[in-house]
DNA sequence: TCAAAAGTGTTCTACTTACACCCATGA
DNA sequence: TCATGGGTGTAAGTAGAACACTTTTGA
């Protein structure tokens, strides 16, 4: 490797988020950033940066939120690695790679800062079409990332839940990334003999109704 | 992004690839090479090397397979990205960041070129304890990859297995990815019911035999 | 009291696991 | 003919899907 290392020129390291939400009322969505500089400027994009040279991926993952999409750490609930991408036709310019991430941010309150770079959350199927660079494929990537691990990865699923959800809510979420309801009857099953789940008992019922029994809220244990 | 390009000063991108082989005499076998270049030079690693500027992912796993293993081109069955890896620990030079491959790769016959690099291949767990780096961690992660796909991975089962085996090696197989031993039984219902596969009826059984009735030996459809 | 939205219970199926037993081979 | 290594068959346990039916709410 050492004779190697003089030719200092290799492809440019980026980090690329895909921030993913879900909430009982505004569903699953992925956001998106206006792109303040040159390659595909003023465009929306991922938001994304470039590594900076003692700094860890899931750092880069994180600056690249707060800096270009104007999520803060803060409201970051879990960050995970996609895989790095590469190719040709990724970024007109340079020669770059991209090293993906899923963040599942939190977007409920006092959020979209009225200063500075805001994200622009988008229901994904309608978030795709035409992105710059080779995002639209580290989308898909994210959303069958979270797909596959649904239920399966706790930290995860906790996460796009949030601590307190309701039947209602996993349906919704259920539905949004695979594309058919769940059976509601399974579904059920499935969160009452689920370990790592309670039954809440709520008296804070949000009532939203629009007609319809009320659905039970669950928290996790630990 | 723009802004920042002026400051190239980034980790090195490594791409480093773990030899992976599988064979009814040998098991599941893991290589690694001896360093000829400073970080660690004289010690064994898994075969790496830096990418090169206009270079697929791929093709410098291919690269630090042939340049570092002396692992042609030809003997790679499947190749696989694990995932980046990133840490201070990593490199005691530069910063550097790792994208990480498995390679299914043939040692059947006249390998082992007299010149050249050459790889030494160890059974993992022996392989493990004490690689510079965090080869370590890297090796666990192939292991993991080829775990959770076998027989759910076409590509990568086929490869590990080749295109012809017996119900002896898949559960050799199984036995080494997973420590216990499968039911021979279930093993011999899952090959039977499996669709892409057919009996071979094979006259060429290789009767190794220290006694014990020969397996069936199993071939792919298409 | 009706429609909407959830929850409960039942059945059917498929897959996994475990295990008892049978078959083919070399020493 | 016996130990060894594989293969066959069977049965229990478990997970998933489908669906009929009941409960709780708002209009």
């Amino acid at each position: 490797m050492t004779a190697e290392v003089a030719t200092r020129e290799q492809p440019l390291i980026a980090i690329d988020v895909v921030p993913m939400s879900f909430s009982g009322s505004g569903g699953l969505l992925v956001a998106t950033a206006r792109r303040p500089y040159d390659p595909y400027a003023g465009q929306e994009a991922l938001p994304g940066v470039l590594l900076h040279p003692a700094e860890r991926l899931t750092d880069g993952a994180r600056r690249a939120l707060r800096t270009k999409a104007g999520l803060g750490p803060e409201t970051v609930r879990h960050l995970a690695q996609i895989g790095a991408f590469d190719g040709p036709e990724r970024d007109p310019r340079d020669a770059a790679i991209s090293i993906a991430f899923v963040a599942v941010v939190d977007t409920d309150p006092g959020e979209t800062p009225s200063t500075g770079p805001s994200a622009v959350w988008r229901v994904p199927a309608q978030a795709e079409p035409g992105l710059p660079f080779d995002h639209d494929r580290i989308i898909d990537a994210a959303l069958d990332h979270a797909r596959t691990r649904l239920w399966r990865d706790h930290a995860l699923t906790r996460a796009l839940l949030g601590g307190r959800f309701t039947t209602a809510d996993a349906a919704r979420l259920q539905t949004a990334l695979f594309g058919v309801a769940p059976d509601p009857g399974n579904l059920n099953r499935a969160l009452r003999t689920n370990p790592a789940l309670r039954r809440a008992d709520d008296a804070t019922s949000p009532a939203r109704g629009r007609g319809g029994r009320p659905p039970v809220t669950w928290t996790w244990l630990d």
